[in-house]
DNA sequence: CGAGATGTTCGGCT
DNA sequence: AAGCCGAACATCTC
């Protein structure tokens, strides 16, 4: 499920977590979710270590803890969502249940990591900087150095990809997911089938506005509160088959572009 | 009961 | 050889 704002809401969830101490480990031994990282490894470490930060990149989150000692190297936990994957917070003596598979204990409560299918990942590293994975993320669409150019080479490089796949690709649309590549070219008009070679100049410009327009927007809606999206948005019509374009009325069509299911407005979308 | 799901990765094909 | 596509991953829901 999540994608950019949704990382960040749920990477908020554990604020109240933050300069407090973790006092027991709980986790499901062997599950995909730790493949990176041992799970013997991982709860050993995180015991006894302060939180003291944390920050969402992409659909990445970076959780920071106090090293052992005052002169110990700081210690870092990413965690990616995957497809089912949520934090939250419960009560101090909470109950992990099937699917609540990392929770870390403080005084005065639990720090959760839920994820059914456990497409997600979680990963520990032990030093003074952050790990290279991290710092090495992709400029975020909404920053400075995401240009009109580094998009108009992106599609040439691309040219036989459809636009809708090139949306997903993540080292150049990073955190973007798939209700927000569908809700992308709805707003820039462009039809998802498009190869990024076919593309002129003035609507990979549209592309470039609408992307960062989505971005940001949902960052101040969802990325708060996890409330919706502005009406108007295709987002509110795109989950039922029934869904009409907000535009122009006109039943949504579906398809598969870039193996995901993709819904747009055949009217409105060129 | 079968199909599909807001994601990533890998192997194979062009 | 880069780049594209489909399958696999594991579980739940419609």
């Amino acid at each position: 499920m999540p994608e950019l704002a949704e990382v960040e809401f749920y990477r908020k969830q554990w604020d109240c977590g933050l300069r407090q101490i973790v006092t027991r480990v709980a986790l499901h031994k062997g599950k995909r979710l730790f493949r990176d990282t041992g799970t013997e490894r991982l709860a050993v470490r995180l015991l006894s270590r302060r939180l003291v930060g944390s920050e969402a990149r992409a659909k990445q989150m970076l959780f920071r803890f106090s090293g052992a000692g005052a002169k110990s190297p700081s210690l870092w936990l990413g965690v990616h969502l995957g497809m089912t994957g949520r934090l939250s917070v419960a009560h101090a003596n909470f109950k992990p249940g099937k699917h609540d598979h990392l929770v870390l204990f403080q005084k005065r409560q639990a720090l959760v990591l839920t994820d059914a299918r456990m497409f997600g990942r979680v990963r520990l590293y032990e030093a003074a900087e952050p790990p290279g994975w991290w710092t090495a993320l992709p400029p975020a669409v909404t920053s400075e150095d995401f240009t009109p150019e580094l998009l108009a080479e992106f599609c040439k490089r691309r040219a036989r990809l459809a636009v809708k796949a090139a949306l997903l690709v993540q080292t150049r649309f990073p955190g973007v997911g798939n209700w927000m590549a569908d809700e992308i070219l709805w707003q820039a008009r462009i039809d998802p089938r498009q190869l990024c070679g076919k593309l002129s100049r003035a609507r990979i410009t549209r592309l470039w506005e609408a992307a960062r327009q989505v971005c940001a927007t949902a960052m101040e809606t969802v990325g708060i509160d996890f409330s919706d999206p502005p009406r108007g948005w295709l987002y509110h019509a795109r989950w039922s088959g029934t869904g009409r374009c907000p535009r122009d009325e006109r039943p949504l069509q579906t398809a598969t572009i870039g193996g995901r299911t993709t819904r747009w407005c055949g009217k409105c979308q060129r």
